[in-house]
DNA sequence: CGTAATTTTGATCTTCTTCAATCCTCGTGG
DNA sequence: CCACGAGGATTGAAGAAGATCAAAATTACG
């Protein structure tokens, strides 16, 4: 029933006929594989135990083992982790189409908690069926396991971010990461600006610096011309400025993919 | 557990094992499969093409796109990566039984670096006999992903560790990963010390410190009677003490899998 | 031995933290 | 429609953890 203009392996081009409702995971699937008609049709099929989310719900707990997967549908969730002495670390963010972590299917359970942000909607997969479509759709299967690797590779960057940047550089990355993943997703304004439902308090513990640090840097950063950041919503005026300040470069979002070694 | 007399451990080379000389990769393989003989032949069947490399060798360059994966099979390898502003971060540690990388099977090219720490062995693997390997083997593939995604969530416990501890607790937490890590792998010394062949500036990398930083934090940490570090030689005094100050939790250095789901 | 690499030390500086108060913003109920 | 309250944002002042710079002391090693 959905019809998609048979995506080749497109990049992060935004725009492209998202007039009816595609399915997230479709788009970002179709950026690793190109997906047949019976695949993208196969896809929505699982899909189809949604629900909504209000904002601030935990979705899975940690130490939780569910037997399903939950897939963004629509809106904006995090994986955290807390402290004994009470301290957060924010592991990621989940963006629509991304799938909170495949590895429920194989570990026992979750070794963090994934909330959501802001109103979503999640598609829960029972893992038996998403195991039926892998074996059904080896490409599927395949463009899975390439997006759980970029979000490996994300994880890394993080990594990198926190371990070597200053409070300046940190922020600028990260605004950098996240308008290039929701203008992947689909999910940017026309003037390019996107929704970005965090507190200061989210964006301390994303980066490990501390609430009152973030305020003074982001009022740094609006004075330098470089981001207008208010009622949630986040422009980055000079895109390449804040790139260039962030050492900001999007080829791990967007990995290459020799098409020979399809074998997964 | 095990141990390595000699520096060149002579593996897998005829049939004719001698009991000591057990394939590290076999050791990690089976703490989440049981593994057959069948399946520990074919592994060190694979092992075959093994080579020695010296300290401080580039194994694998960033950009770079080999047509095998390298296990290290004795020795020790880290993965990093350097900023345009000269600063380095390290993205791991790999020990003996250790795969650099899985994504070599499936993106084109290495996004970071790995290198030689110390005297290494290292075994050279095709990806298309890799492959074969999991068609043969299920089970092998099965554990090797799981192995893979190990290293995702130690990856996520060094995201949170640069991002929320203080030095003190940075380091504490390293030394208590390594040295169960090393454990697990059969190189550590019959006291329980391990051999740590990093130089501070290492350390420094690590945890996103200064290695002035790090040197006074070593201080500390021996004048607590936490640690003796000498001659690239750790020897953890106070475990307990250790693990509490840095919050520090082995679980998921050895996660549970249930047997149940097997069927990746 | 002599040289280079590594560790250690000292002094100073700054980024970031901590604590605490104030100010918005916005939704709610009267 | 406005007062109220609460969460979030902002500000100020002071302190501390960690950075930086530069040199000296060890150690490793050919």
């Amino acid at each position: 029933m959905l019809q998609y203009a048979s995506p080749a392996p497109s990049l992060c081009k935004d725009g492209v006929d998202s007039e009816l409702a595609a399915n997230p995971l479709v788009t970002k699937l179709g950026r690793f594989v190109s997906l047949g008609s019976t695949e993208i049709a196969a896809i929505d099929r699982i899909c189809g135990d949604q629900k909504a989310i209000a904002p601030d719900q935990v979705i899975i707990a940690e130490g939780s083992c569910p037997d399903h997967l939950s897939l963004i549908v629509d809106g904006f969730a995090y994986r955290y982790k807390f402290l004994p002495g009470g301290r957060r670390q924010i592991l990621g963010y989940l963006v629509p189409g991304d799938l909170c972590d495949v590895r429920f299917s194989v570990f026992d359970r979750l070794d963090h908690n994934i909330a959501s942000l802001s109103d979503s909607q999640v598609a829960n997969i029972p893992v038996k069926t998403l195991l039926d479509l892998f074996a059904a759709h080896p490409a599927i299967e395949r463009a899975m396991w390439l997006a759980a690797l970029v979000d490996r590779t994300i994880l890394q960057e993080w990594l990198l971010n926190i371990g070597q940047r200053d409070a300046y550089q940190k922020l600028s990355h990260f605004f950098c990461e996240m308008s290039v993943r929701l203008k992947a997703s689909g999910c940017s304004d026309s003037d390019g600006s996107i929704e970005l439902p965090l507190d200061q308090t989210a964006l301390a513990d994303t980066t490990g610096l501390t609430l009152v640090h973030i305020n003074r840097t982001l009022q740094r950063m609006r004075c330098e011309g470089l981001i207008a950041l208010r009622r949630r919503r986040l422009t980055i005026s000079d895109p390449d400025r804040l790139a260039a300040i962030a050492g900001f470069n999007d080829d791990y979002l967007a990995p290459q993919v020799p098409p020979v070694r399809a074998s997964c």
